[in-house]
DNA sequence: TTACTATGTGAGTATATTCTCACATAGTAA
DNA sequence: TTACTATGTGAGAATATACTCACATAGTAA
């Protein structure tokens, strides 16, 4: 494995860390629909808007969003509608999984 | 956010997450070329056998990998080819940061 | 049996991540 | 000016992850 492939690697998973987590995905998801500001993000994942605006900026290192201010308030974007086509590959080995456990379920019965 | 919607993000994190590591992408790439036993993958990636061997049990954990045993190897390969489709997204982000970075270059000349 | 090979795992350390609380900053409005 | 609102950040604690080394297991082969 050469160098630039170990690079390529590292900076691939730097963006797969940045999606990695219960409450980005979730504001992945809300962005989705439409840019938002940090304290309508904060009440829609329910969290503190502390922990929010960190998880925001962790994105933005990535790549994944963009913001803009707008008064007192800073609205995120996605960056790259892209990411949604993310989920589609998750959810495809999720329903797998849900198929095997329906399988083994019926096996048992 | 309701509760199933939690629990979804939670999921799609936790597959997430077995992804996002270089040497775990390395390994996903590996495999993409067909099948390889836990000996061969070590030497390919330069890792330590016992660090490889955890490595594949935390894809194995999340479904993304699947194994056979064949005498004294481990055989491991890829449960689902669409692993694949999420490097084209996340190498879609990669390549627009090397762009807007190529225009920085060129506007600083 | 013994010796060997491929793999997995316990324990310990090092490092990274997440979260919360308190405070700082910056724009708004009186 | 003062008071308020939205956001970001430093510090610390709690937790999770990654790695290495040594050892355990299980199959092979003599």
């Amino acid at each position: 494995m050469d160098k630039s492939k170990q690079l390529l690697f590292e900076k691939q998973a730097e963006i797969a860390k940045a999606i990695a987590h219960p409450l980005r995905i979730a504001i992945v998801n809300f962005l989705a629909e439409g840019e938002q500001c940090v304290c309508d993000i904060a009440e829609y994942i329910g969290s503190e808007r502390s922990n929010v605006s960190r998880h925001l900026s962790v994105m933005v290192g990535a790549g994944l969003l963009d913001y803009r201010k707008e008064g007192l308030k800073v609205i995120y974007r996605l960056k790259c509608a892209c990411i949604v086509d993310f989920f589609e590959c998750v959810t495809r080995v999720l329903r797998e999984q849900a198929e095997e456990n329906q399988k083994l379920l019926t096996a048992l019965q």
